[in-house]
DNA sequence: GGTGCCATGTAACGCGTTACATGATTAT
DNA sequence: ATAATCATGTAACGCGTTACATGGCACC
């Protein structure tokens, strides 16, 4: 969806052609080590908005060069780049792969629960003294995308790992108890048993 | 993947069929108000995992019912899941749609990017309120993962809203200075214009 | 002649979703 | 009857990925 509604507002700048598209695409991320789109993206995705109406292609013969395909804009594509912007991002919910393994870990009796958060820990730790490193970096006027994305990158790994303090902590009080099995709630009527 | 691996895990503890590892799956994360998982998806993450060779299928006739498919673990699978346990969990790349709505606001001139960011926290206003209710709506001895995905999304609103506080003041910098155009440059060896 | 850009894709797969389909059992 | 659970899937699509393929042009 993303990529999708990003190759729309870059066509309403202008027209362009799918490798044209790319570099824009990366250039407004802030470069391919922020976001690497992969060219069988761009294309696919192209086609799938030409046969929805959304954008338009014309070929340009180029003097000594093979034809380009331009894309443009439609009406429709118009309307439905308004209409992104005036829709909210919707908070996408945590399909947080950790806490699966962790729960897993618990109930299945597999890997103990401590020393997956202690290797989550260290992981998180690692990766935050990487990107402060990157982040320092970087000329915080000229790569204003890289800015921002590292910024954010940072502030949810210091969420991450103050989430994972309470993890442990939780774990500590509920071990002074019988650990409650996760229950199994069928979603309509009860039957009898 | 993460639903791959977690029937991987719910396989560990004991054979089951579709019906049951979408049910147990549930129970693992709190209900299918936290994550709700497709029929769809688990049988066909099965018929993939067997194919793999991780799990086996065997028909189970029942009396006075249709037949159930009980898949176990094959000791290929308790590889595979020992190894998922074992590796840490990438930091998953932010791929953030906001971010890139901003970005496409900013360099394309089709909506405020002011206005952007002030719809973007109104609705993490809500969202962060709708959840605190929710979480001090909770047992936290018996919901113990729906307090944990709840606590993390909480720390996670906390941390975007503390983001766009950042990202308006470095607009409002940038402001006073001429927007810097975003750089589009080449990944290989620089060519001679 | 090699490397690497410019420019175009196709094929196949993985994860996930929506929608559709079937049939038995159980409680009201 | 009918509603809802138990239990099994298939079909088609969207987003995204990796890998493969083609060909011209520019620079050293």
């Amino acid at each position: 969806m993303t990529v999708r509604n990003a190759i729309l507002g870059l066509l309403a700048q202008q027209p362009r052609h799918g490798y044209e598209l790319r570099a824009a695409f990366e250039a407004l991320v802030g470069g391919a080590d922020m976001w690497d789109v992969k060219p069988a993206q761009i294309y696919t995705t192209l086609a799938r908005l030409e046969e929805a109406g959304l954008v338009s292609r014309d070929s340009v013969e180029q003097d000594g060069g093979p034809e380009k395909l331009v894309y443009s804009l439609t009406p429709a594509g118009h309307d439905e780049l308004a209409g992104w912007f005036r829709a909210g991002v919707a908070t996408e919910h945590q399909r947080d792969e950790f806490f699966v393994k962790l729960m897993v870990s618990l109930y299945s009796g597999e890997a103990d629960p401590y020393q997956v958060i202690r290797a989550q820990r260290n992981r998180l730790y690692q990766d935050l003294h990487d990107l402060t490193a990157r982040r320092n970096g970087v000329d915080g006027r000229r790569e204003l995308a890289q800015i921002f994305l590292l910024d954010k990158s940072i502030m949810h790994l210091e969420a991450d790992l103050r989430w994972l303090d309470l993890l442990e902590a939780r774990l500590d009080d509920i071990r002074r108890q019988p650990l409650p099995q996760p229950q199994v709630r069928p979603r309509g009527r009860p039957r009898k048993s």
